[in-house]
DNA sequence: AGCACGCCGACT
DNA sequence: GTCGGCGTGCTC
């Protein structure tokens, strides 16, 4: 007999081996297989199946070799991890071994044995949790199927998460998984299941030691824990009997896995497993995603609301949307200065944000126009100001710094204008405006190197010692501030006019986040020149499930997820007629979109910005697919462009990075 | 991905 | 004279 097996390379193919006949009787689909490859002596695969011989065409390779041992007695995904493997590939496009990887590339070389099991420490039950009473029962009641919990306030969490999982997990070998996008979110919410599932928690994350993670491992597959909270490669982890899994803050993006094959989303991954298994998965978020809420208006996912309507909770934020436009020149428009003003005299705090780090997005010539744009790859810098160097330009794709220009390069002119307020432009008008106020500043990645001056600053101000926060929109993730009165955006248009589909749900979910901190005598500030743009309609009653619904009907509008599926498809040549002629190869392999029963359209050539000059070409296609059968099909048939010298292919689906 | 082969620069 | 840099090639 033969053994068909599947190894974590990135080859898309599989391997035929024959197998022992000590082996036949326990080889069987599932299960790890070591046995040589090439060069390596043991290279660990998964047996996809075992076939007699007569089954398998082996005329096109000299030598077979053999099964050297097994690793598992029995399978250890009883939802077929490689059929969700196969889905995967054909999904996002990950090598189905890479796929299949994910499921078993953090399992222990050798299984432990379980330990005797103890009867577990009673915990204590659950709080009641009126607002969601109908949610548990449906959960209680029919445990299989997907949901989506719209949850308000962050910190209620620790209370509603051990209570659902309390819930659903009644029978004593049901088991449940909680995914969080934040590593620092474990501790807190380890802890609060702990009350009631005590000593029956696990932890899994990247950053585990070995032996923990060995440890980790075991007590999830062994059944020895009861919930196990991790980051998205939990989504991967072997159960014995996984019943629930929750997905915390279902929206946020680092859920998208696109640094590293394999390439997949997390929220579809848990979406799929759960089904595979018959269980249930339950998506929270007080703003989900909008695919999560398009998949509940189909009629996928159950959903419930946690969350009062604004206008039912109480009075809430005055919100001010302030048309920048009768502002011409000014970083802080008239009444928000006013405001803030009145704010800080009154003891209140202000959070303020910019759009951009550093002192301001563009640099110009004032003479002939020029702009500063980074050499390397590209898009316009980032003017910083520093103590130590004096004014810098950053690149925000690719980090390049170099020193303003004293002259520009095109005109020898030796006047500079600069264009939209970055945090330290704001921190300096805000300066002037509160002479004598303390300002804290937090914007992400500008001071890579030192997070813990920037968690000091974050902390300043949420201890109360600071005035006023001056930050990028990451500056409301982890936000505590006692005496918060006043928030403002000073630019909320700049990011919506970019190619990202998805800016404006963004943007409403900074919005919302910032409101959210704001008390009922709080003022929320949000100046734009497009006043008009739907984001910004029905602000005062901040009410995402209306927002989310206009923005599904734009996105059936336009054709863009969750009613496509789309797959960007970008060539590069130093060479422009090789390029050309492969841009013809991928119109060639796409023409049957549009036709049939394959609705779906191809938008591009996008040149990306600033590259037009530059001696390497790049291009991009951005292909919208009416289903995930026709979009796997476009993403299958751009991968097997035929090779072309000195062109480069990257072939992405379900892009979440658009530049 | 691994692992080996292969052909050019500074060292016990 | 060797150790070792990483380009390139292959994996039932």
């Amino acid at each position: 007999m033969l053994a068909e097996l599947s190894f974590p390379i990135p080859l898309r193919r599989t391997f035929y081996y024959l197998l022992p006949d000590e082996l036949e009787l326990r080889a069987a689909p599932g299960l790890r297989a070591v046995a040589p490859l090439g060069k390596r002596a043991a290279a660990v695969g998964v047996i996809l199946r075992v076939l007699p011989e007569k089954d398998a065409d082996l005329s096109r390779f000299k030598e077979l070799k053999s099964v050297t041992r097994l690793l598992d007695e029995d399978a250890l995904f009883p939802e077929d991890a490689p059929a969700l493997a196969a889905w995967m590939s054909a999904r996002w496009g990950s090598p189905h071994g890479i796929c299949l990887g994910a499921f078993y590339a953090h399992a222990p070389a050798e299984r432990l044995a379980p330990a005797p099991s103890e009867p577990p420490p009673a915990g204590f039950p659950p709080p009641e949790l009126p607002e969601l009473k109908k949610f548990m029962e449906a959960l209680s009641s029919s445990r299989e199927g997907g949901y989506l919990l719209r949850l308000a306030p962050l910190e209620r969490r620790e209370a509603v998460y051990p209570a659902v999982f309390a819930a659903a997990l009644r029978d004593e070998a049901a088991q449940g998984l909680l995914l969080v996008p934040d590593l620092n979110f474990i501790p807190p919410l380890a802890a609060a299941l702990e009350t009631v599932f005590p000593g029956r928690v696990g932890v899994w994350h990247a950053r585990l030691t070995p032996k923990k993670r060995a440890e980790a491992w075991n007590g999830a597959v062994a059944g020895r824990y009861k919930v196990v909270i991790a980051t998205r490669t939990g989504a991967f982890l072997p159960f014995k009997d996984l019943r629930l899994a929750l997905m915390d803050g279902e929206h946020e993006e680092v859920y998208r896995q696109e640094e590293a094959e394999p390439f997949y989303h997390t929220r579809e991954v848990l979406l799929r497993r759960m089904r595979a298994l018959g269980g249930a998965a339950v998506l929270a978020s007080p703003t989900p995603s909008i695919e999560a809420w398009g998949a509940a208006a189909a009629g996928e996912l159950w959903r419930f609301d946690a969350v009062p309507a604004a206008r039912l909770a109480g009075p809430g934020p005055d919100v001010r949307v302030l048309d920048m436009t009768q502002y011409p020149g000014d970083i802080l428009a008239r009444p928000l200065a006013d405001s803030l003003r009145r704010a800080v005299a009154a003891g209140g705090q202000a959070l303020v944000i910019a759009a951009r780090k550093g002192y301001a997005s563009r640099l110009f010539c004032a003479n002939c126009g020029w702009m500063a744009r980074c050499a390397d790859c590209g898009p316009g810098m980032t003017l910083l100001k520093t103590a130590e160097a004096g004014p810098v330009l950053l690149c925000r794709r690719c980090g390049k710094k170099e020193p303003k220009p004293v002259v520009c390069p095109a005109c020898g002119g030796r006047v500079f204008r600069d264009l939209g307020a970055g945090t330290q432009k704001t921190q300096e008008a805000i300066a002037r405006l509160l002479p004598g106020s303390r300002i804290a500043r937090f914007d992400g990645d500008v001071l890579r190197g030192s997070l813990k001056t920037m968690r000091g600053e974050l902390e300043s101000f949420s201890k109360g010692e600071a005035d006023v926060l001056v930050g990028t929109r990451i500056a409301l993730r982890e936000l505590g501030a006692p005496r918060l009165s006043l928030a403002a955006f000073i630019d909320a248009d700049s990011d919506l006019s970019g190619a990202d589909f998805r800016a404006s749900e963004k943007s409403y979910r900074a919005f919302y986040g910032a409101w959210r901190l704001l008390g009922a005598r709080g003022e929320l500030f949000i100046q734009t020149r497009e006043a008009g743009h739907y984001v910004f309609s029905r602000l005062t009653e901040m009410d995402y499930p209306s927002f989310a619904d206009g923005e599904l009907a734009a996105r059936r509008d336009f054709f863009y997820p969750p009613f496509s599926h789309i797959l960007k498809v970008r060539l590069a040549s130093v060479d422009r007629r090789s390029l050309d002629a492969a841009a013809a190869d991928l119109l060639a392999a796409l023409s049957f979109l549009g036709s049939g029963a394959d609705e779906g359209e191809i938008l591009g050539p996008v040149t990306p910005q600033g590259q037009e000059k530059r001696r390497f070409h790049s291009e991009y296609y951005l292909v919208k697919a009416g289903s995930e059968r026709t979009a796997a099909r476009c993403l299958e048939r751009a991968q097997a462009l035929p090779p072309r010298p000195r062109v480069k292919y990257f072939v992405e689906a379900d892009p979440y990075g658009f530049q």
